[in-house]
DNA sequence: CAGTGAGCGAGCTTCCGCTTGACTT
């Protein structure tokens, strides 16, 4: 039996450390927290200074139970959580729970799971710092005030849906989506013209090449064709030429935040996904922890990189380098995301693997020498106006890190290549004339910001200080699972484009197009979204402001250095938040996000869009109005905020009656689930690429007829007066009565169609006593 | 499966951060 016992938050870190610890250390995991608030009555006692009521969850009973019996037989207990915040609180919770001295328990922590760093702890052991835990207190007590006094204000306020919720993390990612949609809905589009030449110039092989020119500047359509025309007959020269040497720094190696960005733009994986292959590499021991904030690199890594550089790419590429942390949230409790072994490579799925050599590359090329560039410029007379042209190109001169990796930009194609453009003139030399072959002024359009991708949004939340490694992905999967945001993606539309062209010594016009706002994987808010933003900015306004967490960060950490009360600072913030809840809750209306569209043209009253009980919808003359107001739904992709009078009268079309089938009128409507065709009281869902709006009889009756038929084929029985059907679905024969199904087992499904009404209501019976084993509710995993 | 658009007010929902397994349809 091991003398020590050694707790980590981790079970692949705690098989790790066992090894290197040896024999005398038994290391065991607690996976994360131990113990939380309890949920009734928020599981704070706010009049007495907001003393917490912690609990064992359920789900943590059996490692609790275990830890206590090994704590019980060691002679020493040693606590090795994370060095952060929360780390330094679930060490607390332990001494608490398994009954040890607080101001004794050897508290250790390494920032790295390599041999020298877990020695030097174990020989320089601490005591739990309570102020740390303190700030922890604050953090959590606070999060849990701010979510379950907001939400319930949401659910009487707004209603529409269950389980509508508010915190500081999740409303205020919203917020970033809804203020980015605004801005691009209202952003105008202007143009101008820019000017360009193809000139020619011949080379030392007297080969003849062909490369750009341009003069710069931005004109309006008369001013292009001005320009254009005082450039007939000109002859082109070679005025100027300017060589300057550039480099290119490798960035720096992966953090979580970074590592998703990567992965979307490279690999177009969702943050999600990301994370899921980053822990498997990281359970099998193939990169080190997978949820950090920093950059920096153990000096056992840094040697093996070295080493591989060396070998792979030889001296001239090494240039070590050591990374700083810019972000100020940064709690650095691990290591970069890097490569545990960097010879090795994996034998995984392609999608881990291509993760894999990603993080590979990222972190040798953080390593690696700079990229050293040579720019040309050129600048070019025209001999006809006082005007001139500009060529450049550039020449990469040593690779460097650009040998293995690149970083990518938000604006650029996925496509994983890890180059740079290289453009090359032509050897040019001053006075030399040029050829030319024709100049073009092209009409450019502005163009509106970037939605946010999942990566990018990570991207921003992380820069405004704004949730933790651990919640980036679990945080876009809440607000897409409340239904406040959504990924999705958009049809751009036709614009026309003017071109004017010089060629052989004359102006042509010509009119081109360009597809533009075509979206893929983009984040846009629901309505819903919409109006619980604009509703808890209104009353909320200090929770749902970008600063909000930064500014009670500075409130933590000043707990954490023991120079503030954190039941003190809880208080200071709760009092105000409260009594606006309080306020409001008795005030406020609820929130409709009523938008007024304009006159039917018919009726001549009021056209307005709004939330509705069952979602957005427009509606025609308002409640108080003798006669009853007409209602339509909107479609998937319209928003109240953006639909016109003209789509809105467009909706109020349905339900349409296209003729008759066999003798029975069919209707065309939008319904629960979306667009279907009734027939004979019988209900058939209209496949994708059928527009209610437009179809007819002749592509409908096919589809009704092929239906009915399959429809035919599943159902096994109908005891229509008791309304219950013996049904044939993918898992084979059921009972369904109104909306509930009842499953068979084997013996009954093989004489399914042969059952009696008597037999099917003993099934029905017998399962509404014994209802089958219900499989848990997925947590807000990945 | 395919209606509804308001108000009764039963009984329900909800936060952020740490961590991984065990479910069957």
């Amino acid at each position: 039996m091991a003398k020590n016992l050694l707790i980590v938050e981790s079970p692949a870190k705690a098989r790790t450390i066992e090894k290197i610890l040896g024999a005398d250390f038994e290391v065991k995991s607690c996976y994360g927290h131990i113990r939380d608030l309890e949920k009734d009555d928020m599981g704070i006692d706010i009049q007495n200074n907001f003393a917490p009521r912690y609990k064992v969850p359920e789900e943590k009973s059996k490692v609790v139970k275990e830890l206590k019996s090994l704590a019980k037989k060691a002679d020493e207990v040693w606590l090795a959580s994370d060095e952060d915040r929360e780390g330094e609180s679930i060490s607390w919770h332990l001494a608490e729970v398994l009954g040890l001295d607080v101001k004794t328990t050897k508290r250790i922590v390494f920032h790295e799971i390599t041999k020298s760093a877990i020695e030097r702890a174990v020989k320089n052991p601490r005591i739990i710092n309570m102020d740390l835990v303190n700030a922890q207190q604050a953090r959590r007590v606070l999060d849990r005030i701010v979510g379950f006094e907001l939400s319930p204000v949401l659910w009487r306020k707004i209603g529409m849906q269950r389980s509508l919720s508010a915190g500081r993390v999740q409303s205020v990612a919203v917020r970033l989506i809804v203020e980015k949609e605004r801005e691009i809905n209202q952003f105008k589009a202007t143009s101008s013209f820019r000017v360009e030449a193809i000139l020619t110039a011949t080379d030392n092989s007297n080969k003849t090449i062909s490369f750009k020119a341009e003069d710069g500047r931005k004109y309006e359509i008369e001013g292009a064709e001005k320009f254009l025309q005082s450039c007939i007959g000109a002859d082109y020269t070679v005025k100027d030429i300017q060589v300057k040497s550039g480099k290119r720094t490798p960035a720096a190696p992966f953090t979580t935040s970074t590592l998703q960005q990567e992965a979307s733009r490279k690999l177009g994986y969702s943050v999600s996904k990301t994370m899921l292959l980053a822990q498997k590499l990281y359970e099998s021991g193939k990169i080190s922890y997978m949820r950090t904030d920093s950059v920096s690199l153990s000096e056992t890594a840094l040697e093996d990189i070295k080493t591989e550089i060396n070998k792979s790419f030889g001296d001239a590429y090494l240039q070590p380098r050591a990374y700083k942390n810019k972000n100020e949230s940064a709690q650095e409790a691990h290591e970069a995301i890097r490569p545990t072994f960097i010879q090795n490579s994996t034998d995984d799925d392609a999608d881990t693997r291509r993760l894999y050599e990603l993080i590979w590359k990222r972190t040798i090329a953080s390593q690696m020498s700079d990229a050293i560039l040579e720019k040309t410029i050129a600048k070019i007379n025209i001999s006809t106006n006082n005007e001139e042209l500009t060529a450049s190109g550039e020449v990469m001169k040593f690779d460097g890190f650009l040998k293995v990796y690149s970083e990518s930009n938000d604006d650029d194609e996925i496509d994983g290549t890890a180059t740079i453009q290289e453009s090359r003139l032509p050897n040019l030399t001053v006075g030399q004339k040029l050829g030319f072959e024709e100049m073009s002024a092209i009409e450019r359009f502005t163009r509106p910001t970037a939605r946010y991708t999942e990566a990018s949004l990570v991207k921003k939340l992380e820069e405004l200080g704004i949730g933790r490694p651990s919640t980036y992905a679990p945080t876009i999967s809440t607000i897409v699972k409340r239904n406040y945001v959504e990924k999705r993606e958009k049809e751009g539309t036709k614009r026309e484009l003017r071109i004017l062209k010089l060629k052989d010594e004359s102006i042509i016009k010509i009119t081109s197009s360009e597809i533009t706002g075509a979206e893929k994987n983009k984040l846009f808010p629901t309505d819903l979204g919409l109006v619980v933003t604009d509703f808890l900015s209104q009353h909320f306004n200090e929770v749902m402001d970008y600063s909000f967490t930064a500014n009670i960060e500075e409130e933590f950490d000043k707990i954490a250095e023991g120079k503030q009360q954190w039941g003190k600072m809880v208080g200071d913030f709760y009092k105000p938040f409260h009594e606006d809840v309080e306020h409001t809750l008795e005030n406020a209306d609820r929130a409709k996000g009523e938008r007024e569209l304009g006159t039917d043209p018919v009726s001549k009253k009021p056209i307005i869009a709004r939330m509705g009980r069952y979602g957005p919808m427009v509606q025609i003359g308002a409640q108080e109005d003798e006669e009853k107001p007409k209602f339509a739904k909107l479609k998937p992709q319209q928003s109240i905020e953006t639909i016109t009078l003209e789509e809105a009268l467009e909706l109020f079309k349905l339900p349409r009656n296209i003729g008759q089938f066999e003798g029975d009128d069919v209707l065309v409507n939008i319904g629960r689930f979306g667009p279907y065709a009734s027939h004979n009281k019988k209900f058939y869902s209209l496949n994708k690429e059928m527009d209610p709006y437009t179809i007819d009889l002749e592509q409908i009756a096919p589809m009704i007829a092929e239906k009915r038929t399959a429809k035919d084929e599943r159902t096994l029985k109908v005891f229509e007066k008791e309304k219950i059907q013996i049904l044939k679905g993918p898992y084979g024969a059921y009972i369904k009565q109104g909306l509930r199904n009842f499953k068979l087992t084997k013996e009954q499904q093989e004489k399914a169609a042969d059952l009696t009404i008597e037999e099917v209501k003993a099934i029905i019976e017998h399962l509404k006593a014994n209802p089958p084993k219900k499989t848990r509710k997925r947590k807000n995993s990945f």
